[in-house]
DNA sequence: TCATTAGGTAACCATTTGGTTGCCAACCAT
DNA sequence: ATGGTTGGCAACCAAATGGTTACCTAATGA
């Protein structure tokens, strides 16, 4: 993943259990390395290792209060990652789904859909047709 | 990650800068897999093993023309994390945001915010202070 | 001064990940 | 029948990940 891939090394921050427990604690308010790594059965060390990895996804800072490092959960990753959600959220929202269909129907250039009855064939070949020449390689 | 950890496995699916072109893709319209993989420099194989992680995931779906086998974007695994992520909107959020330090100001006990505008710094030691005797284990 | 506490770093290890090549099966079209 | 697509699978490899133990520094406090 390139060092400027802010979305894959956030995501991949998040994909693990322990990153988000301590994410949900933090949530909850400021604590120190030691405070977070508690709950844990781990070692301190491997604590130190995940919050170094939300450290790189900027998920985190770290402040200095004499001997202590205060963890702060910081909010703009999650935010880039909601703002990536967005744009798939038809995709599942119920009354944006009823839109779409809508939207697929009327673009289906009158080809009735004769007797096969392809609901999801269908739509299957319209859209690969439709999508051949294209190149995105968006992320 | 344990099997039925699904925000995990939908993370990691979701932390691949490939695998995103793939939904990107996807999003516009049912495709095959040679139609997918097209854009990409890697092997079809390569690429295989990016929609088989995707599957898993429940991030895909593929079906069966023949012998094509249109890949299908399925939106749920994407309702999860935009649930997961909804907890945390309040930390991105610049309404709310505003709100909570309002909340934290009349909480400061009467402490006048004085010319060192100590915003980060104050917020962390008293954070730290607060929360101190929590024993969450979230995830 | 010296022991303790908070935390980071290094070396190591096993497993997972992301890629490759090569082969195989199924289906379509001569 | 045979050959050309479409796609999956297995074996292999290098690099990243998630954990360990051991050791180190910096600050506290008796």
């Amino acid at each position: 993943m390139s060092t400027t891939d802010h979305l894959s090394k956030t995501l991949s921050a998040l994909a693990d259990p322990t990153r988000r427990g301590i994410i949900a604690r933090l949530a909850m308010g400021d604590a120190t390395v030691n405070e977070i790594a508690e709950p844990y059965a781990m070692s301190r060390a491997a604590v130190s290792k995940h919050l170094k990895v939300l450290e790189g996804a900027g998920l985190i800072s770290k402040g200095r209060e004499s001997q202590w490092r205060p963890c702060h959960l910081e909010g703009a990753p999650l935010r880039d990652v909601s703002a990536w959600l967005d744009e798939y959220r038809k995709f599942w929202d119920r009354s944006l789904d009823a839109l779409e269909s809508y939207l697929e129907k009327i673009q289906a250039t009158g080809a009735p859909s004769s007797s096969n009855v392809p609901s999801r064939a269908g739509r299957e070949k319209r859209a690969a047709k439709r999508v051949t020449k294209r190149k995105r390689n968006d992320q």
